[in-house]
DNA sequence: AGATTGATTGTTAGC
DNA sequence: GCTAACAATCAATCT
């Protein structure tokens, strides 16, 4: 079911439920469809058909259901069903994923002996550990070449292209994603398009544009259409018009861990399609712990609440505007929206490891520890027990709030001056080195906000001193003294009101 | 339905 | 007419 685009889209011809064979593992399912697309990348540039039969192997695996089975997700701790394949397939396997040196040497070395800074990863390795197995020695290249393969070759001849994805990006691109979602938090948070503030999108201040576009929308609408022919115009959909003062809804858990995968996701894959990306992202949320999960619940949570607030003030502030005497109310209304940016913050701002690293390990990682080293520290901490226990996917019970609640005032970070020095990369390190936690890759904005946070914002701007529950009590009240507005600048109206 | 991201496309405004 | 800026659309997936 090609679209009509073409091989640009690839990711269009993978049928989800056409082969039996696709869906043992959504990760698998990936590889398969890329090679059921074999035909599509002919004449690819980094066409790769020994991996393609990879998913190949894989794909004899399941020849079972007609629908598909749903990949065995797995508790964390629980064994791995998926491992009860590998003996079935891994020789087709290694043999024919050439240059992956078949290593016998279990995923349990990779992490710890490596070190490998065990990651949210942890699960979903775990979880995958008969593809890292394969992989392994991939990944220890990359951990040993550090940050090189994110720009050098790496990425684009064993990602280059979607249809590598799938088989690489299972075990592979799991840790290096992982390590890119480090990156990313750095960098992306910082300039391209962090998370809260999504230039493209309706800044507060378009209003006017809004209304201005919504004219030409009227115009141009049904022209722009056309562009895109057979799909399903979306012109009944009409976008309603959102008042830009009016809160964001929060976004889903899985919208959260959408947003921290993307990117490491792309880095490794600049090549792959926003389909390919998605189906990924799917398949390491389908991997990803329960409790990570949870974690990212517990995120959307907060913010729900948050968002809740601010829905409250802002129809309030609809309220007061209408009512007579406006005179200042506007005016302080006019703030309510600017309040309610802070709602977005609470996703990013969510106590993560950051909440639990104290001064000192960031100091630590500032000047250079380890990223290893700094995983050790954190395991040490009680906090961490899972980051450096094997069973990483072992996640503390815990909840990341409550983590940082016991361990350091976690704030202090992002108004810290030099959390700025801290290199991307070691966000990125960090990131790893502390991903083990439940949050995930979550907590890795947070992180990586840091560097960023005294020049360039992102969301993080704010920072939110500590735990989306402190921030979400503390907000509202709080001393928007300077630390709070010092964190505000994109929202010029609080300065001026 | 709406959210995730980013590329692409189409429209408008300004020169 | 060209360019910049902006907005809409699209992809797959989940909630």
């Amino acid at each position: 079911n090609p679209s009509p685009q073409g091989p640009q889209d690839r990711g269009c011809s993978f049928h989800p439920r056409g082969n039996p064979a696709e869906l043992a593992h959504p990760l698998l399912s990936l590889s398969l469809f890329q090679f059921d697309g074999d035909s599509a990348y002919v004449g690819m540039s980094d066409g790769n058909p020994e991996l393609l039969s990879t998913s190949q192997t894989y794909n004899s695996q399941s020849e079972s259901n007609e629908d598909y089975e749903i990949p065995p997700i797995t508790p964390p701790n629980l064994p791995e069903p998926s491992l009860l394949h590998l003996g079935d397939h891994e020789a087709g396997y290694h043999s024919l994923c050439h240059g992956l040196t078949p290593n016998g040497l279990l995923p349990a070395y990779s992490y710890q002996a490596m070190d490998l800074p065990a990651i949210m990863v942890s699960n979903m390795l775990a979880q995958d550990s008969h593809l890292l197995s394969g992989q392994l020695p991939t990944i220890q290249e990359m951990v040993h070449s550090e940050v090189a393969a994110y720009d050098s070759g790496r990425p684009g001849p064993l990602l280059g292209r979607p249809a590598m994805l799938a088989s690489h990006m299972s075990a592979l691109s799991q840790s290096q994603l992982i390590s890119q979602m480090g990156i990313r938090s750095g960098i992306a948070h910082s300039s391209p398009s962090p998370p809260g503030s999504k230039s493209a999108t309706p800044s507060p201040s378009s209003s006017t544009q809004e209304e201005e576009s919504e004219a030409h929308f009227k115009m141009s609408g049904e022209k722009r259409p056309s562009a895109d022919p057979g799909k399903k115009t979306k012109n009944p959909k009409k976008k309603k018009k959102k008042d830009p003062n009016e809160p964001q809804k929060p976004v889903s858990a899985y919208a959260l861990f959408f947003r921290d995968t993307q990117a490491a996701i792309k880095g490794q894959n600049p090549s792959a399609t926003f389909g390919d990306v998605s189906k990924i992202v799917a398949s390491m949320w389908d991997s990803l712990g329960e409790e990570q999960k949870q974690a990212y619940k517990r995120k959307t949570e907060a913010a729900k609440k948050e968002y809740l607030k601010a829905l409250a003030a802002y129809r309030a502030s609809l309220v007061s505007k209408s009512s007579p005497d406006q005179g200042e109310t506007k005016g302080t209304q006019a703030n309510p929206p600017a309040k309610m940016l802070p709602p977005k913050q609470p996703l990013y701002a969510m106590p993560g490891l950051a909440s639990f690293l104290t001064p000192s390990d960031l100091q630590a990682f500032r000047s250079g520890a380890s990223p290893a080293s700094l995983a050790r520290t954190l395991g040490s901490k009680s906090l961490l027990p899972g980051l450096s226990a094997p069973p990483l996917h072992q996640q503390l019970p815990l909840p990341p709030h409550a983590q940082g609640a016991l361990l350091s005032p976690p704030v202090s970070m992002s108004p810290a001056p030099q959390a700025p020095a801290l290199p991307t990369p070691m966000a990125l390190q960090v990131q790893l080195a502390m991903s083990p936690s439940p949050p995930g890759p979550q907590d890795f904005p947070h992180i990586s906000e840091f560097p960023s946070g005294s020049g360039s914002r992102s969301p993080g701007p704010s920072n939110p001193p500590s735990s989306s529950g402190d921030w979400d009590s503390s907000y509202p009240s709080t001393e928007c003294g300077v630390s709070t507005c010092s964190l505000l600048p994109r929202d010029k109206s609080l300065y001026l009101t």
